[in-house]
DNA sequence: TATGAATGAGACTTCATTCAT
DNA sequence: GATGAATGAAGTCTCATTCAT
C-alpha cells in the first residue's frame, strides 16, 4: 500500500472512532487531521468536506461488512446452514469491528449520510432479500410477512451481537448458536431442505 | 397547566424533534426557541444550558416510557400474560412516539446525555430485570443465560416496532403477536404458569 | 437615528473605504468589523453575508447618487440647463464622495454586484435615459446616435470630475464650466430650445 | 519562441482572463496553474510570487499598448492628425485586447499593483503628455488646463472605445471619427497647424 | 525543470450564552 | 419574566507557497 492509500485509511480509522465517541458536529475536522498526524488542511486534500468523509467512511463500512457476511457462503447447502453462516459472519463481523459496529447503528439513518449514498448501499444489500426471498419459496412460508421474517432474524442477530458487546466475552460459537436455534425453531426451519 | 409549563412542554416538544432530524450540534439554540415561539435568551430561563435541555428530554421522555410500559401490568397474571403486555405497551409506545423512539435510539447510547443520567435511568428501570428474573426463577430455566434471554426479547420487541414504523401500519394485535408467539416458543414459554 | 441604524451606518462607511483601499476579497469581515467598533460576529446580524453586504452598499450608493443627480433638476428649463445641472450635480457628488466615487467605479462591472442586484439599479437609473432622448427629440438630431451622445457626455462629465480629484481643487463653477461649454458646442447645443 | 517562453505567455493570458473575471484574491494560483496546463508548483518557476506576476501583467500590457498607440504615428504631420491617429490606434486596442482593456480598467489604481510598478510606467507614458504639450504650444492655447485637455481627450476617447464594447460592433472608422471632430470643434483644432 | 502533496495561517460564518432594557 | 442585540470562541474550508521526488 503506497503513502497515500495508508494515509487515507489513517483518517478514516480516526474519524471513525471519533465520531463515535463525539458525534459528527462533535469531531471538528481539525481534531479529525491531528490525530492522523497530518495539517489540517491536508485532510481536505483526500476528502473535499466533512459531509464527503462521513459519507465515504459509511460506504467503506458498509462494503466491507458485506464481504465478511458473504464470506463461505456458497459452501453452505441447506436453507439453514445459510441463514447460520450469515448470522455467524455478522456477529464476528461485530465483534471484530466494535467502532464500524457503533458507527452503522448511529450513522445510518442519521442525516448525515446523504440519501444517495443510502440508495447506493440499498442496492449493495439486496442480496440479503433474495437470500431470504429463497428460503421462504422453497419452504411454502406462504402465511409469513417477509419484512417481518427479515427484521426477526436481524433483530435477534443484531442483539446477540450485543451480547457478546455488553459481557466482552470472545465470540463462542455454541453460545452464539443458541438464538439461532431459538430462531430456526420459531419459524419451524429444520436442517434439511 | 399553567403558562409556564406550557412553555416548558412546547419547548421539549420542538427540541426532540430538531434533534432527531438535526442531531444536537445540528441543532441551534436560536431556532428551538424561534420554533417555540419565544425570544432566545427566554430559552435560558427553562433551560440553563443546552447540555441540561437534552437530560432533561431524555429523563422525561424515560419516565413517560416506563408508565405506558407498566400500564395494566399488575392485571396480568401468568409469566406469558406479563411479557405479552410489555411487549404490546412497548410496540404501542413506539408507534404512538415516533419522535420519541428516535430520540432515544440516537441519545441513549450518546455522550450528550451525562453518566449521571444515564445511571439514574438506569435505576429507575430495574423493574424490567426483576420481571425477567422472576419468570426466569419461575420457570426453573437454570441454563438459559439471564443477560442473553433479555436481549433477545429486547431485540425481537424493538425490531417488531421497527416493522410498523417501515410499513407506516397501524399498531395489529394480531400482527405483533406473531413475532411474540414465535419468541415464546423458542423458549418454550407456555400460557401456564 | 437610533443606534442600531447608526450602527449600520457606520459599518457601510467602513467597509466602502476598506473595500476601495483592499479589494473585496483583499478585506477581512473582522477588520471591518474592527475598524466599526463590533465584534466579529455581530456584523453579521447587520449583513448576513460578505455578499450581501457590498450589493447594499452598492444600492446605497446608487440611491444616494441618483438623489443627487436629480437634485433641483425640475428648474431647469431648457435643455442645455437640465444638462448643466446634471453635469454640476454628479461632478458635486463625485467631488464630495470620493470613497463612494472609487467603490462605484471599481465594483459596477465586478462580479461581486450580482446580476439581479445590476439590473435592479439600472432599472432606477432609465430617468438619464429618458432625459436625453427628450433632448435628443426636441432637438431633432436624427443623425447623432443616442448611447454615443451618452457616453460622450458622461465620459466628459466624470473625467471633468477626475480633474477637481486629480488636482484636488475644490468644486469650481468656472472651471467646470469650461468643458460644459465645450460639449455643448460640439453637438451645436445652444442656450435656447 | 521557445517552450519557456509559451509558456510564460500562456500564463499570463490565462491569468488576465481569471483576474479580470474573478479578482485578484479570488482567483488561486492552483486554478492559473490548471488552466494553464502547469502543476502548482511549476508557475512559482515562472513567477516568484502571485504579487509579482499581476504587476509583471501590468507592466507587459502597458508596454503593449504604448506600441500600439505609437503605431504610424511619425507620418502624421499636423497636430490634428497626430491626435486622431492616437485616438483610432487607443481605440483599435481596446477592441482587439477587451481582457487587457479591463485588466487595466481594473488594477491600474489598486494596490496589488505596486507604487513601484506604478511609477515605472508613468514614465513610460510621459509621451503622451509631451504631444499634448507640444499641440498646446503650438496652438498658443494660453487659457486652457494642460491637465483637463488631456483629460478631456482621454474620456472622449476611452467612452468611445467603450461604445464599442457595449454594441460589440466592429472597429467603424466612421463612428469613431464623429466623436473625434466633435473633440476637436470644442477645442477649435482645425485641420491645419 | 516539472510535479503535486503537504502545510498552516487565515478566511467567512455560526452559535451558546449574557445582559441591558 | 421576556426580549433580542452583542459577544467572540470555534468551526469548516481555502490557498500561496514549499520541497522531496
Amino acid at each position: 500500500m503506497d503513502n497515500k492509500k495508508k494515509k487515507r485509511k489513517k483518517i478514516i480509522e480516526v474519524a471513525i472512532k471519533l465520531f463515535v465517541e463525539r458525534g459528527f458536529h462533535g469531531t471538528p475536522t481539525s481534531l479529525i487531521a491531528k490525530e492522523s498526524g497530518i495539517a489540517t488542511g491536508t485532510l481536505f486534500n483526500y476528502f473535499k468536506t466533512k459531509d464527503i468523509l462521513i459519507n465515504e467512511i459509511f460506504i467503506e463500512i458498509k462494503l466491507e461488512q458485506k464481504e465478511i457476511i458473504l464470506k463461505d457462503l456458497e459452501a453452505a447447502k441447506t436453507s439453514k446452514m445459510k441463514l447460520k453462516k450469515i448470522w455467524n459472519n455478522l456477529i464476528v463481523w461485530e465483534i471484530e469491528n466494535p467502532e464500524e459496529r457503533k458507527f452503522i447503528n448511529y450513522f445510518s439513518n442519521s442525516n448525515f449520510i446523504s440519501e444517495e449514498t443510502k440508495a447506493e448501499m440499498q442496492k449493495k444489500y439486496k442480496f440479503l432479500l433474495d437470500i431470504f426471498r429463497e428460503i421462504i419459496n422453497k419452504k411454502e412460508m406462504k402465511n409469513i410477512d417477509e419484512l417481518m421474517l427479515i427484521l426477526n432474524f436481524m433483530g435477534a442477530c443484531i442483539f446477540t451481537g450485543k451480547y457478546f458487546h455488553i459481557t466482552k466475552e470472545p465470540f463462542d460459537e455454541k453460545k452464539s448458536n443458541e438464538p439461532f436455534e431459538r430462531f430456526c425453531k420459531s419459524i419451524e426451519l429444520s436442517d434439511e431442505d
